[in-house]
DNA sequence: TTGCCTGCAAACTCTTTGCATTTCC
DNA sequence: GGAAATGCAAAGAGTTTGCAGGCAA
């Protein structure tokens, strides 16, 4: 717990660095709560959306309102440390990036959760997808649908939803 | 033109019989407003929104409320006659499927055009990568965004959004 | 002190729902 | 005749915005 807690120190002094730099050049501040919001999204570290991050703050004692959460998360994303993942649903959602490579999801659904997965033959493969089109990539999205392993094997029968 | 046109009347009368024998099954009724929403879909072919067919439902003088168009989109992916798209934006979008085999999209950031592809390396990768995980998959989606090869021609310099 | 930020509440967009009425079988 | 479908309008979710006051630089 120690350990995890001093390496999450770092990685927070390494976003509050970039964060901070990249809102400096816009003229813009470095506030309370745009640093809780920051370390909350750090804190899930894997997938939330704004309203589950602004329940957790809440709950952190550490309010900050549902306004200043949704510009903070597009701050977030136009600095390049959290982006948004596939919408499933109808909210949007975020992930922390913090360095990790890209990487794609996979949503169970039946208990609802995202597994992650990376491939670099997918990877290459989008590139060459392009090149065939002459389409030149930003960044993609690859979501799966289906069933997890825990789900397959407790509900072999399932055919709900 | 007209054969096209004629082409498109078989293909509305298998869609007509189609969703009206998945409704009858149900206990639900093949009404005018339901075929309206069938046919305009048909019409628009690629990528629409409820919005968009119904301003063409109201151009073509064959207005339907929009909740009933909400209602019938609905049905209409419940019969498999249409499917939603990946959501790009804060909308719920929809195409025909009309027999055509599974396929991913690439979306032009600039001209918002959405280019249709279908890649069989994509498809069997996919079931490799859920095979690795003991995932069940139902449905995946492939979006990419980035720069169609038109838009790259005619704004070499492009960076805006 | 200046002007960016915040919280609040209201506005907005997209979608769904309740209800009275109409329509289909 | 009776269930199902429609249109309308209102409600709901999620997200954005205007504004008055607060606070960092």
């Amino acid at each position: 717990m120690s350990v995890n807690k001093a390496k999450g120190s770092r990685e927070r002094a390494e976003a509050v660095e970039a964060f901070r730099a990249c809102l400096s050049v816009r003229g813009l501040r470095f506030t309370a709560q745009r640093q809780h919001v920051l370390f909350e999204a750090l804190a899930r570290g894997g997938h939330f959306d704004a309203e589950r991050l602004h329940e957790g703050l809440r709950a952190a004692g550490r309010a900050v309102s549902l306004a200043t959460v949704y510009r903070t998360l597009g701050l977030l994303v136009d600095c390049g440390l959290i982006r948004q993942t596939p919408r499933w649903d109808d909210r949007e959602c975020y992930e922390t990036l913090r360095g990790r490579s890209h990487h794609d999801h996979m949503l169970c659904v039946e208990c609802r959760r995202v597994i992650e997965f990376c491939d670099d033959e997918l990877e290459s493969l989008q590139a060459r997808i392009c090149r065939r089109y002459g389409f030149e990539p930003i960044d993609h999205r690859m979501g799966i649908r289906g069933l997890c392993r825990a789900c397959r094997a407790g509900g072999k029968t399932k055919d709900s939803r």
